[in-house]
DNA sequence: ATTGTATTTCGTGAAAATACGAATAATTCT
DNA sequence: AGAATTATTCGTATTTTCACGAAATACAAT
């Protein structure tokens, strides 16, 4: 085997991974895609939307704050989460990028799955 | 606790985040954008390109193939592999839906990592 | 001061992901 | 046929994810 193997990866492409992981389970997406519409929300509110236990929805806001495209808030009386805008956006540009590079087409038909 | 969780996850969520998940990690970028600039291409010449070992470029490769984004071809004397382009397009555009949706700006300053 | 509400952390267990080298199967070359 | 090459599968080990309920923390209301 010619092992001329490259060393790392790019740094790019770890981000893009780690974004991606992020999105990875849908209670997450779930979760996203709630705050987005939202403007500000306690946990209570989140909790109430995802079919898993309070414990399980923390884990996966933890998660999300861990890639950092979410933030909490210190707004008394509850703890407010809201989205990072600055960071959904990065995320969006990342994404807008990588699916738009340019994939040349195939010529062989025979295709197994 | 008012408990009053919705049963299930939403289709369209529940695709994204399954490529999602295929995407979680750097080897799996690093081979989609090495298999988007070949047109075609045999196994060797993308295990060369990621720095990990034979069986493990192997695993990834049908991690990209379960999710659909990478289809391998019969034609001798090397099997080929190749984006599958209209799954490539379809994560596109689940992925454009979802990073266009409209995010409400928070208004509350005192945000907490 | 006690109770209640809201949220996170802890402890646990089961399942999946990641990685490797060895073994295997299939094909090509000698 | 036998040897070399190519790619996958197998067996294993380690780490991470996912999920839950119980316990802990913090704050508000009584």
């Amino acid at each position: 085997m010619a092992s001329s193997k490259k060393e790392i990866f790019g740094e790019e492409d770890i981000q893009i991974a780690k974004i991606a992981k992020a999105l990875s389970h849908p209670a997450r997406i779930a979760i996203l895609r709630h705050l987005a519409g939202m403007d500000c929300c306690c946990f209570n509110k989140i909790s109430d939307e995802i079919p898993l236990a309070d414990s399980t929805v923390s884990q996966h806001l933890a998660e999300l704050k861990k890639a950092g495209l979410v933030q909490g808030s210190i707004e008394p009386p509850r703890i407010q989460y809201c989205m990072n805008i600055s960071k959904w956006e990065e995320a969006r540009s990342l994404f807008d990028g990588f699916f738009s590079m340019e994939v040349k087409k195939y010529k062989k038909e025979t295709i197994r799955g």
